[in-house]
DNA sequence: CTTTCAGCCTGACGGC
DNA sequence: TGCCGTCAGGCTGAAA
């Protein structure tokens, strides 16, 4: 399930092998992402080196000369560099051929994700709200604007124009990391504390994309999805373990439709 | 405006 | 063993 981290990691592990080359073949095995994908090359996109492979939020932009290609890899989206000579594998959705010789397979069994071709600024991008490793994310936009709102902190952190890229596993441990109950209404939560949630969520994120980082080699070989982070996790997934703090059991909850860990004793 | 929620989709898993 | 129900979740768009 890639989240942000998973995302960045799939950027710099796909970007040196590409960048500089042309796309010189698009081929659509199934079109019934969330939005349908075109089924070719748009025209203007011929004979032009890609320029860049950027991130925002947990978007991927293909930059050429005069547009960009916008991928969202889902729920279940993986996007890697293939050997040609390897068979295709069920759910290899997209295949993209470079003039250097290199593929580049989307695959995506839950096809929640995207691939979106635009010679302007992409509409999905309009209204996101800022990157949470950068500067203009920091508690003091959260305590902001979280005045008088009622709704729960932890949707309200994932919410994509509170500050985007925060998904619910990274939601749950920031959340635990600072102490915070996810059930707590926005609009309660002090100045102070938000600047520790902020913190949290930039340490949480950060320190996973450094782990995604070891995981580049294998990436650029093909070699496998890889477990990441799974282990280092405090609260996902863990609901009725004990609390790495207290030793309490973590107590589970849905917020927003999904599902939520925390410990009663640790966060107030 | 804010908040909530259905729907999109497949694979994994538990119960029978 | 296989079938059926449930769950997982980011994001959009519509309803309340």
């Amino acid at each position: 399930m890639p989240e942000l981290p998973e995302v960045e990691t799939t950027r710099r592990g796909i970007a040196p092998h590409i960048v500089g080359s042309c796309v010189t073949e698009l081929r659509v095995h199934n079109p019934a992402l969330r939005w349908p994908v075109p089924a070719e090359l748009p025209a203007w996109v011929a004979g032009q080196p890609l320029h860049s492979v950027a991130r925002r939020a947990k978007y991927l932009l293909f930059n050429f000369e005069r547009g960009s290609a916008l991928l969202h890899l889902g729920m279940s989206g993986s996007l890697r560099l293939a050997d040609p000579a390897s068979p295709r594998r069920t759910h290899d959705h997209l295949e993209w051929q470079f003039a250097n010789g290199a593929l580049l397979r989307y695959h995506d069994p839950r096809r929640f994700g995207c691939c979106l071709w635009s010679e302007g600024a992409h509409p999905q991008l309009a209204a996101l709200g800022p990157e949470p490793l950068g500067d203009e994310f920091d508690g003091e936009r959260l305590w902001q604007r979280s005045r008088r709102r009622t709704v729960a902190v932890k949707p309200f952190i994932m919410d994509n124009a509170t500050v985007v890229g925060v998904g619910n596993i990274y939601a749950t441990e920031a959340l635990f990391n600072a102490g915070i109950r996810p059930d707590r209404a926005a609009g309660t939560i002090s100045r102070a504390r938000y600047q520790r949630l902020a913190e949290e969520i930039k340490r949480v994120l950060a320190a996973a994309i450094e782990q995604g980082g070891t995981t580049l080699r294998d990436f650029v070989n093909g070699n496998g999805e890889s477990g990441y982070f799974a282990q280092q996790l405090s609260a996902y997934g863990r609901g009725g373990e004990p609390c790495p703090g207290c030793g309490a059991l973590l107590s589970e909850l849905r917020l927003g439709q999904r599902s939520t860990v925390f410990c009663k004793r640790c966060q107030r």
